[in-house]
DNA sequence: CAGTATCCCCAAGGATACTG
DNA sequence: CAGTATCCTTGGGGATACTG
């Protein structure tokens, strides 16, 4: 058999980019969303279900965990009955709102002038 | 005790949402920097390869077809020999500026205070 | 120069079900 | 309530080669 040479796929990280690094961050799905819910304060898992429908759980799970790990957010458990866990922007999540804002200020323009993809 | 009620932030239908709108024009791989490229002037497609230099010619003509489809940026063939495209942002490509910006300057900041991820 | 043409790949997401 | 556990699909990219 033919021996099978694993193709290099491996995107050698460009360059440390701020554009790409902060995408990285923010580019995940939904990861725009979360952040947004969390603007005005902390928020619990099933909030931010509520607040992102389309999302599963499975997904803002994971899209937590990695804003967590990255120092985005913070994740804490409340010692209430029955017990509930809040989400709350870190000051480097923080930060990131100018840029969340950005988005959203323009995806609101071109919503006004009736853009359609 | 009084109820607290948490004030509902985002009752958006997410299908409409000006933030996941505007996610699917710039959240194509490389497009922030393609976008950015193009802040101070019209690009040829091999001075764009130049800027971002991991892009492969497939995936930068893809993502250059979709922006232009997606009336954020326009084709013009340069009647020069040898021939070159020039591609430039539209008024709606420039209106995502600020996002774009947006995104940049927090990278920026990120960096300069250390993030890492 | 400015792209197409192929082929391939895998990890991000979705669906669904289950649990402490 | 706040998540895991599985399983599966997809399409967005990547590598490489070729062309007008």
């Amino acid at each position: 058999m033919a021996l099978k040479i694993r193709q290099n796929q491996s995107p050698e990280p460009p360059e440390s980019c701020p554009l790409t690094e902060c995408m990285k961050i923010i580019g995940g799905a939904w990861t725009p969303n979360i952040i947004w819910s969390l603007r005005a304060g902390p928020r619990r898992f099933s909030e931010l279900r509520v607040d992102i429908p389309p999302i599963s759980p499975k997904v803002l799970s994971t899209r937590l965990r990695d804003l967590e790990s990255r120092g985005v957010l913070t994740r804490t458990i409340m010692p209430t009955s029955p017990p509930s866990v809040e989400y709350a922007l870190t000051p480097l999540g923080a930060r990131l709102m100018p840029a969340i804002e950005g988005i959203v200020d323009v995806g609101h323009a071109l919503k006004l002038q009736g853009y359609k993809a």
